[in-house]
DNA sequence: TACAATT
């Protein structure tokens, strides 16, 4: 048996496949006989050029063709009537493609039954429209950036200007919470660009980080295609420095985070040193930049040398709460407060050129950074070696809010800080369940503010204490609880 | 530069 598979945009199937006539080899390829008079063959059913196929949906499970002929023939002839069966296991979809002979035939079916009537056993009304297939082009836009009070009738009167909206969907969460995005669907092609021409970039709504969005929706194959860059991510693949330095490269990085990763678990494991957090951020950082060799280009400031490139900016961190400096005992004494952090850097790991001269191999470097930092550390390092030999992958993170209290607002971020970064630095308190920077759609540049979620508030609240006022650079972070989302409702 | 990820 061979069957076409083909799935439409919606994931309608095609209705080229799944016909139910399938066991029916000497049924006419395109007819599923309703109107074939097997006494009479010249009575072939023709239908109008212009015929639309509809889509309907929401029909039980126990209706097959033959229940549901008598339902549709009531507005006219009846081309063809497939009912959707599964490719594998042939079981009904729920759903049909129906022909009518004439247009007029199918107009009148979509208005008088589309969402008019719900057929028995069904939670939902009976769905009749045109198949996706009938689509001429892309006419469905998508709309970011709305305000997220507006309503499906507040994003009609906004585009329908420019068209007939056939459709208009605001997405919402599980909570019934808009999330300040919209579908709308256009008749054709020409209004739908028109809408993105008049509206896109046009205002910003009140609320809404930057100016109104609209734009064709995703097509099947750029959604397949971002699910499949989303899934390559988690699974640490398309990584710039394994793609560049092949095995030696993973090597290299598997070693550097392992450092990190120790250096985080140092902290974690009670000894709340924001400095840890910080070296460790500076090592992902370091290996980054040193196994892309961005590093190895003369990024030296023109000015006396004492302003390093990116995030390894003179980040000489002061720690305003002595929380936790006291208790990292594989420290040399020296170690505690801001002199560390200068040790830390002369020894090796800080990346700068000039202060660097013979790594030219970035592996090398990336390596011998390593060693060093494993030097200056090296109680911390044999012992943590014997807790940890295997340190846990780092996850890739997913999962978004945490529980209120555990949720932090980070504002004063450094420009180059991204996710990564920002949870390198909040790793040491606890478990951090995710991470985000804040950045400008537009210009995809950090807008220094982030979010850090733990798993429990805790640890939410020792990050506070520990790095709300931590000087980087010039400046000073600002580390509160996230505002919860009833806050300032003024009843 | 100020409070969550949009298909």
């Amino acid at each position: 048996m061979y069957i076409k598979m083909a799935t439409l945009a919606n994931g309608q199937p095609d209705n080229t496949s799944l016909s139910s006539n399938h066991s029916n080899p000497s049924t006419n390829g395109h007819m599923n006989g309703l109107n074939h008079s097997p006494g009479n063959p010249s009575t072939i059913p023709m239908k109008d050029h212009d015929a639309i196929k509809l889509f309907i949906g929401q029909i039980p499970r126990n209706l097959d063709e033959k229940d549901l002929k008598p339902l549709f023939e009531e507005f006219g002839k009846i081309y063809e009537l497939t009912v959707l069966k599964d490719r594998f296991t042939g079981m009904h979809k729920g759903c049909a493609f129906l022909t009518y002979c004439e247009r007029e035939s199918a107009l009148k079916a979509q208005s008088a039954l589309h969402e008019q009537k719900t057929l028995p056993g069904m939670n939902r009304p009976i769905q009749v429209k045109p198949a996706d297939s009938e689509s001429r082009g892309d006419r469905k836009l998508f709309v970011g950036m709305l305000n997220k009070q507006q309503s499906e009738d507040d994003v009609r009167r906004l585009f329908e200007a420019f068209g007939n909206i056939e459709e208009c969907t605001i997405l919402r969460g599980p909570d019934g919470n808009s999330k300040g995005c919209a579908f709308v669907k256009y008749s054709s092609h020409a209004e739908a660009q028109a809408a993105i021409n008049a509206l896109h970039g046009s205002q910003t709504m009140p609320g809404a980080s930057s100016s109104l969005v609209v734009k064709f929706a995703d097509t099947d194959k750029e959604r397949t295609m971002r699910r499949m860059q989303q899934m390559a991510g988690q699974m640490g693949m398309f990584n710039p420095m394994a793609i560049q330095f092949g095995a030696y490269g993973a090597y290299a990085q598997a070693l550097m985070q392992q450092q990190a990763a120790i250096m985080a678990s140092v902290a974690q494991g009670g000894y709340l040193n924001p400095m840890a957090a910080f070296a460790a951020a500076q090592m992902q950082q370091m290996a980054a930049l040193n196994m892309n060799g961005l590093a190895a280009a003369p990024m030296t400031p023109t000015s006396g040398g004492s302003t390093p490139p990116g995030i390894t900016a003179p980040a000489v961190p002061s720690i305003p709460s002595p929380i936790g400096v006291n208790g990292f005992t594989g420290l040399p004494p020296q170690a505690n407060g801001q002199p560390a952090a200068e040790a830390v850097f002369a020894n090796g790991i800080h990346p700068y050129p000039a202060q660097s001269p013979t790594a030219a191999d970035p592996l090398q470097q990336a390596y011998a950074g390593v060693q060093q930092y494993a030097a200056a550390y090296p109680a911390a390092y044999g012992q943590i070696s014997q807790a940890f030999p295997q340190p846990p992958p780092m996850i890739p993170q997913q999962q978004r809010e945490g529980p209120e209290g555990c949720n932090l607002f980070i504002y004063h971020l450094p420009q180059e800080f991204g996710d990564a970064e920002l949870m390198q630095m909040f790793l040491p308190f606890g478990n951090v369940i995710s991470s985000k920077v804040f950045v400008d759609r537009a210009t995809n540049q950090s807008k220094c503010f982030g979010f850090v979620s733990f798993d429990n508030p805790a640890s939410a609240q020792a990050a506070i204490q520990a790095m709300n006022g931590f000087q980087i650079g010039m400046k000073r972070l600002k580390v509160q609880l996230k505002r919860p989302k009833d806050a300032n409702r003024p009843y």
